[in-house]
DNA sequence: GATGAATGAGGCTTCATTCAT
DNA sequence: GATGAATGAAGCCTCATTCAT
């Protein structure tokens, strides 16, 4: 009668598959606009078939959220492997130019998931009963922390400097998703921060 | 049996209460997670009541975004008008500053507007079906637009800096809201907005 | 703010305004599907002026149907008065005749008023809580009896004519209706009424 | 807390409960007076449950104007197989009669089916808006059309007859139904065929 | 282990009606 | 006398979740 074929696969692929879906669903509605139901539709399997991978909607966030950690981690992890032996030392202030675009490169790659971090931290940030609100609260200080140890040995503003980078990667990425990827981030991401770090030209009109 | 006491108001009295609030709640929980019920409880009304004013949970939207546009458009009047005889000369440089400067004045003056800018802005983002979807593409254009003409007589790439300082307002927003407005808004936006204009100090290490 | 411009009338006036809207609408859409809200709009004013005009919804009901008796008795009168001195003798077949005819013509006369009719006597037929179940039991009695006592002295099976032609003027309504009055209502119901009485053609195939 | 059980049932019976329940309540209340929440009640499950099968409240009135046709091409089958060799010949007077006959007979057996029908013709009437009002107006012209096929080689006037005998079932069904069917409808319903078509005894007074 | 029928709560909206003004 | 703001009860539908099979 339903003209969908019964797809049966590996637990393992099938759990893969679902949280992909969520990412791209969670990126498109939010955390509040997301309905099981729909992702169930997407990954093809019913409403009970994914509660049976998952157990519930927050479970699904909690487990995107921690794959968002994964891979950022997973991104730092091979900047260091690529940082080559005769390449710029690490600590230096190229070595952290080199860090900065690599966090350009990456939300290039990991659109999705830089969308879903961008419109999830969005809906919590006004809402502490938001189930992703203490995520993005401890992440807001982790990065600007982060930041500020990579700058302060080269700038003495180094905590403001950090603020101005993470107001605007978020920012860029946000005019990026808007433009549907109009323009070419990674370099725009590469001047802009030039010009905040003080490395472009000057003018004084 | 119930002991509310029916509450009657002047009708301009209570659809300015019902759109402030309104205003708030989109803010806090974004359009898919505010819930007219929520709302009409805040307001101290019954949940018909409230859509005795607005037809529906979607006209309530639209109010909201046309009085955002409304009190935008205020304030660039209000700036027109500050615009003393014997200041800044309108098209020079100065004037342009001034501009961005009153952009951070009004961010930190309508918050709880802001905040709905920014939240509604991200939801929307990947949702074409999303109510304010087209708002918020038609902002972007108008607003990228709107900064490239008046950055234009004074840089050569004013299309990139327009983008780069839209960025960063909207980017230094979401950091100031996630620092629960634990930093001076304006004063950091002045900063930023001079470095990426290049009228900062220039530094080469 | 409003354009409309608020009529005032005389209350009569207001009353015989209403009361001719509800026959129409509750023609349209049965009495489940009326709403005082479509009323008061279609009326010009508001919710609330009805019902001062009218207890409720079930009493807008109640004198709709008694307008439609008082209507159908005028009819009635307006036939005996009509009955001239040298034109069939009371009680004759002739007689009985003109009044099945005038039953026909009042119904194209006052197409609204049977439309009601029809469409609420079909809603009550199977819900004994409908409010208009009584009023259509009784009249069904009542008419079925009235064109028995008419028929009787012409003919022997004057229960079953009456069963019949009874069904026929509401049949025949009906197809008129859907027919959106596409024939000639009088002159079918004359012919078809004939047919039954036994005074038309005989074929016998 | 409830002690209700959950009433576990195999797909397709609880489909035919849900459709045979939704033709009963539609007959009874008409498709405004009818409620999903009745329905679900009468059928011993819940509100969701019951939309859990059927889409929505027009989804189940589009399924039972589909089981009407279904079953009314079942008894013209049934007619057809039933044409036994040695009766009527195929296209005459005697079969055109026992087709007539048929559908009374049907009537009879159906009369939740049929009322159903009454009903709801009567409400969609005069709203074009209402979900059955396209189904009843292509159902009058092609039983119009399928009665006049019938009666064209016997009868000069079939267009006539063939709306005439379409009112009478109506309208007699009316009648049996105001009754409680307190009468024999079949005898009755060829009783006056006959005389529509002129087999019966003429009178002439 | 996996499915999908079923639940219960809640959301948006409509509606008849009330009642202060 | 008349208005229209406000209520409370449904109504349709969606959704996260449970649970028998």
């Amino acid at each position: 009668m339903k003209a969908r074929v019964r797809e049966r696969r590996a637990p393992e692929e099938r759990r893969a598959q679902i949280l992909d879906e969520t990412i791209r669903l969670l990126g498109e509605r939010g955390y509040h606009g997301f309905t099981i139901q729909e992702l169930a539709g997407r990954c093809g399997i019913t409403n009970g078939a994914l509660l049976y991978y998952f157990r519930s909607k927050e479970d699904l966030l909690a487990v995107a959220l921690r794959e968002y950690d994964r891979r950022e981690a997973a991104v730092i992890g091979a900047f260091a492997r690529d940082l080559e032996p005769n390449g710029p030392e690490e600590g230096s202030l190229p070595a952290a130019l080199k860090i900065l675009q690599f966090l350009g490169i990456r939300i290039v790659a990991e659109r999705e998931l830089e969308r879903l971090c961008l419109v999830l931290q969005s809906e919590a940030l006004g809402d502490p009963a938001h189930p992703a609100h203490g995520f993005f609260r401890e992440r807001e200080k982790s990065i600007l922390d982060g930041l500020e140890q990579l700058l302060k040995p080269h700038r003495d503003n180094a905590a403001e400097l950090a603020r101005e980078l993470f107001a605007m990667v978020d920012g860029l990425t946000l005019r990026w998703m808007q433009a549907d990827h109009g323009f070419e981030f990674v370099a725009a991401w590469d001047r802009a921060a030039a010009k905040l770090l003080g490395l472009g030209d000057c003018k004084r009109d």
